[in-house]
DNA sequence: GTCTATAGGGCGATAGAC
DNA sequence: GTCTATCGCCCTATAGAC
């Protein structure tokens, strides 16, 4: 038997999430957590910076969507090949857990400092995504450019979805959203 | 002779601005800023919510945006309508301002509570462009649609601008956004 | 692991403006 | 008198230092 339970991190980031859900993010203190997972406060800032963190860390997204960059053809087109990973996330990572998914934004919408914290995630992968086609010598403007303009569909997507109780899947909302944006950029341009 | 000085806020506000500006925003206590301002902490946490809103208490953009918004002719199309108060604002509010906001966004990136902060204000302002757009009788996707890219087309301008030595006026890195950002969503699109 | 600085909020007292 | 802003001391919890 190992000297300490496996997985402390793990535990840790169920407890907490169990907390806030069950009293809410300010109500619930790290002390509540550590006692719930059964270890000591240090313990829980050792695994989590403060504890915003706790909330997102099991956060995959810019990791998938940094390899996927990397994996691509040489010769897509920059929002060709994010559309592709948008469209394969959709479908393997987020339509499948929909419920948790939908959960973490209730919570994040009804408190300040996870929203504020989940809008520095989004500014993250932007990030990301950016460093991504510049090492794919995409030129740094379209690089930022093309970058923004993904995590701001996907998250006008998410948004429409989480709050869409008809089933319609994320992949439609995705399409829609991104033929709006050409829509709106559209407006009195040449052509 | 008033018992308390005038323009409290606005004291510890530049008293705030100043003690940042020399010893970083970690560094500063807000026991610091009180005693410059002269006043009491608790008096602080009256005026702001928090230290990282005294930082931003001045901007006055949302106003402005929602003001221009509900004043624009009933038959502006929404993107025409922002891009208007864009060119305005960059030549009435930014331009002028260029070493002040320049600062300010340098303190921001070195300073992930600021970060964090000025992310929030940035979907502060989408949500109040969100709403105008509502309140003109838009379609809430459009309208939700249109305040996200034009949040994140100024955002995007904003940073080519600021980190821009050549004096190249926010108006044209607006426009380049702009043309790089419909490129980007043309691609692979019919017509 | 313990200790401490700091953020941030609760509450009543106080002192001017009106 | 009412209203409003400040003060001063209380407290807890976070987060980092030792």
């Amino acid at each position: 038997m190992a000297r300490w339970a496996p997985d402390t991190r793990e535990r840790l980031r169920a407890a907490a999430v169990e907390l806030f859900v069950e009293r809410g993010f300010e109500a619930t203190t790290v002390s509540d957590i550590v006692e719930r997972a059964g270890v000591t406060r240090r313990t829980f800032f050792r695994h989590f910076a403060d504890k915003r963190e706790v909330f997102f860390s099991g956060d995959e997204i810019p990791r998938l969507a940094a390899a996927m960059i990397a994996a691509a053809p040489a010769d897509s087109p920059p929002f060709d090949l994010a559309w592709t990973g948008l469209r394969t996330l959709a479908a393997g990572r987020f339509e499948p857990r929909r419920p948790e998914i939908v959960a973490a934004r209730r919570l994040i919408e009804l408190e300040p400092a996870l929203r504020e914290r989940d809008l520095q995630k989004q500014a993250d992968l932007r990030e990301v995504l950016t460093d991504g086609y510049r090492e794919r010598g995409i030129d740094a403007l379209r690089a930022r450019i093309v970058a923004g303009v993904v995590v701001e569909l996907l998250q006008a997507a998410l948004e429409q979805w989480a709050a869409d109780d008809t089933g319609t899947p994320l992949i439609d909302h995705l399409e829609r959203v991104r033929a709006e944006m050409a829509l709106v950029l559209d407006v009195g341009g040449p052509r």
